[in-house]
DNA sequence: CTGATATTTCTGCCTTTACAGAAATTAGGA
DNA sequence: TCCTAATTTCTGTAAAGGCAGAAATATCAG
């Protein structure tokens, strides 16, 4: 595959974006590679492409599919995987975000609950434990709210963004 | 100051979830011990709680405060910096949020439209330049949505996430 | 101005992470 | 079964990041 400078410069910095939200640059590049590539592309394609090491794509390529922003399908006559992103930048978004809550947000949770049994006994100070529970309510407050927006349908959940944009216009500032 | 092994744990846990966020794991365990810590603390009540080098501590406040997320207050008769993290959690949410699209996001969306310039120019496929354009198009509308309801006062903000979360009960679920 | 304390910047070591190439494994065809 | 192509796992090396200690700078009291 071909690229030209502006899908260079996409990839590029994809790629530094990733690194700033704790994936390493090669799966975001190649996650940048395959969200605007048109057509499903195998791991050699991804190689020469971006000029990376064929061992170091197949390990980013199963990243990503753990992450589940990339699948992995089949053609007739053809025994290579062809990678394909998520193609609906909604489901890229909900995606990420529900991937993240499992693996980072919900084991938090979990874990400050562990912390503030523990507090309870091994004389931690009331203060410091009576913070440590206001951070465990918010963030129980916000997963509460995603749990259920996230239920909602694509369509509801658009029209309350714009709504909620509407109804921001017509409040007094200062937030 | 004396760390109860809850604090311990606390504090440790949050210093992963800093790593896996993109900030290093002092950074994070700093602000962990400052978010809990009821009264402010200087850097080096900070350096021996945590066994950190001084230098570090230094570092890594002087970036948290780059963050807006710790504040160095002075005292009356003591010539050292006293350090305080935010203290509301709402708050603590909001800067991050707002601190991330002003160094991350909004660049990203600024590149993204220098991007789209060029791919007008560079003869890049149409299919790609559409996806590029799909892919702006969602980040500008998050973005003038988060734009406007972070103008909300506080009360209408929690009011709505509540609405939301009692409207999402009462519609059939998918989404 | 001098001395003492607080704080930041600089330097080099060490750990961690990323990656290319080699070896091993899996799957398909004859 | 054997051979070949595709893919993954293993291993050593290179690069990056984190951090302690040293040196430099700033701040204040006398």
């Amino acid at each position: 595959m071909q690229l030209t400078p502006a899908m260079q410069a996409f990839i590029l910095h994809w790629g530094e974006m990733g690194a700033k939200w704790g994936t390493n640059r090669s799966v975001a590049q190649i996650h940048a590679l395959l969200h605007i590539a048109p057509e499903p592309m195998t791991a050699d394609e991804i190689c020469e492409t971006l000029n990376l090491a064929r061992s170091n794509v197949s390990t980013a390529l199963k990243e990503l599919q753990g992450w589940k922003l990339v699948k992995a399908s089949r053609q007739l006559g053809d025994r290579r995987d062809h990678f394909t992103s998520i193609r609906d930048m909604q489901d890229l978004v909900d995606t990420v975000i529900a991937e993240r809550r499992e693996r980072e947000f919900l084991p938090t949770i979990e874990a400050l609950r562990d912390v503030l049994a523990e507090a309870e006994t091994d004389n931690t100070p009331a203060p410091v434990r009576d913070r440590m529970r206001e951070t465990l309510q918010v963030m129980e407050m916000f997963d509460g709210w995603y749990q259920e927006v996230s239920r909602l349908p694509r369509k509801v959940q658009m029209a309350a963004i714009k709504l909620g944009a509407r109804i921001a216009r017509f409040l007094p500032g200062s937030g």
